[in-house]
DNA sequence: CGAAGCTTTGTATATTTATTCAGCATTTGA
DNA sequence: TCAAATGCTGAATAAATATACAAAGCTTCG
């Protein structure tokens, strides 16, 4: 595809736009054709490197937060991200997973395997990815489906997301993440198709967790739980969730009869994959990340600079509290 | 005046927008501002060297045909600008002002006493200078006002923009370019005021000149002369004219009843200045323009590089065509 | 304290820039 | 050779950005 635009051609327009300060009208005017034209002259002139934009370096993370975190509760990696104040939730995500895609692309390896489970802040970071890169990653989904709806941040969808984004085959977890009882659980797990995807996460070089709370879950959000489940989870001791995994303050899994019939990563393989990162984002779920990262449910985090504040503030006075809460 | 714009805000603003591609509104979101505040904030940015914007390097200038120029018409200076084929002559003009203002503002130095007539391209240069320099020039106007309309292209108005841009004072000629015959006109020439400018005229060490054609003159668009009167002019031999003084093919002054009636710089003056530029573009004018290099009348030329090629192809047949004028 | 002056801000709007689309030109492939 | 396809272009238009303006906050000075 030999180009008609010659060099000096798109060296002219870009000097008159960006250093004489012309409108794009006037340019045209400078070389003839239409304001149209300009501005695509222009586009190319950026891509080709004739225009050269550069930016002050803006450090988005907090790296003095990241090493108490990491120093305090014994972290493999975390990334805190700077953050405004007074963002509502939704735009915290997008803050978060826009800085963290970055650092986080970063923490995979060429040929990884990856093991995935949804979550709204890792829908957000995988969606702010570089456009494609090829690796041979094989991503795997760490847990069913939340319900029937294909939901953009199911574990799917996000899984789907990476795989393109970073170049991979994407491993599906064509179930849902419960079932009704446990025998039906079981018999699913029996199947060659779902069989291949969970001894696939045991392989996880790395695994991308969202860390829920009871109150504020997805599970109640969509119906899949009610408040009454809830209530009877919070009976059991849980304070969070991963993965449709719900674990007390400890960091154990819950036993309940909704252990039974989860289909998704279990605790263990959890705990044996060599990286775990919590993506998270809010300072609403600080007892469920702590309880996390005590039981070497999460090797990592990603988080928000107010997260991650209170998450050190929670951890010298956390016994105290953790009495509170059982009483 | 304390700024309440931290540096680590406007890079953010900046690194979003410029590097993540991300729109003013989606910046605004970010970090919680009004999209017309993101666009301030961008400004600031931009002035403060957080966001530096290079444009590989365009040169205006055809080096090789100045070359030619100065070796072939013995020029101490020229400058050739590129222009685009096809543009009006209005246009060709803006360009040529546009990128002539800088290589000109050079040749000029912090003390100088510059003379000054009108022209088009002339004015289009002076409005392209760099904004408020502060140099101790002093600006004199070399011909009087060619009618009481006072035209932005007037030597009156080109002068007062250049002491401006530069910095320096204006000293004005307020007289008309003509007068209706000899006595009034030696009787102006009396007058304190007009003795003083005329005079310093003769101190210039530099002075901007158009160089215009009997035909397409500013003095017969402007009703100054008649047809009749441009043909008694090119009966007596004219060719071309600067600052209203009209001149044969070898670039000496047309005996005529002009000559008497003038107020502008005089010929004789114009030769002992320094340096001499003719400032023009177009390939309309090339006679009058070798006719005014021949007489010594500019030592240097600005012209767009269609008007340095006839001018250049010229030369070598120019006493053919000279003998051919005659007849 | 209160009014006048000066910033700073967001809303509404004007201006500028990017994109869509349809027409023309050029190349490609029978 | 003619279509079909591809690419380039400017006019119209959609989208984005800059600006005018008015309201609100802050200082300064009486």
């Amino acid at each position: 595809m030999p180009h008609n635009y010659s060099d000096d051609r798109l060296r002219l327009a870009a000097r008159l736009y960006y250093i004489d300060g012309l409108g794009q009208n006037e340019v045209a005017k400078f070389v003839k054709v239409s304001q149209a034209k300009v501005s695509r002259l222009l586009a190319l002139a950026r891509e080709r490197g004739i225009v050269r934009i550069s930016v002050a370096e803006y450090d988005p993370r907090r790296r003095d937060l990241e090493g108490q975190l990491c120093e305090r509760f014994g972290l493999a990696t975390a990334v805190v991200l700077k953050a405004i104040d007074g963002l509502n939730t939704s735009d915290l995500r997008r803050a978060v997973g826009h800085f963290a895609a970055s650092p986080v692309d970063a923490l995979i390896k060429p040929r990884d395997v990856v093991a995935v489970a949804g979550g709204r802040t890792i829908h957000e970071l995988v969606h702010h990815l570089p456009e494609p890169k090829n690796r041979a990653l094989t991503v795997v989904q760490a847990m069913g489906s939340v319900d029937s709806h294909v939901n953009a941040f199911d574990a799917q969808e996000v899984g789907r997301v990476l795989a393109q984004r970073l170049g991979g085959s994407f491993l599906t977890l064509n179930v849902p993440a419960f079932m009704p009882d446990k025998r039906t659980r079981d018999a699913l797990l029996q199947l060659e198709q779902v069989r291949v995807v969970h001894q696939r996460l045991g392989d996880a070089a790395v695994a991308l967790v969202g860390i829920g709370t009871l109150e504020n879950s997805v599970f109640l959000e969509r119906g899949v739980l009610t408040a009454d489940d809830v209530d009877e989870l919070a009976e059991a001791g849980a304070v969070g969730e991963i993965g449709g995994r719900f674990f007390d303050a400890k960091g154990n899994e819950c036993d309940t009869p909704w252990r039974d019939r989860a289909i998704s990563v279990e605790v263990d393989q959890l705990r044996r994959i060599p990286l775990v990162l919590g993506v998270v984002s809010g300072s609403d779920r600080s007892d469920a990340i702590l309880a996390a990262i005590r039981g070497r449910l999460v090797k990592g985090l990603v988080i928000d600079e107010a997260g991650a504040t209170v998450l050190l503030a929670m951890s010298s006075s956390a016994a105290a509290k953790t009495k509170k809460r059982k009483s």
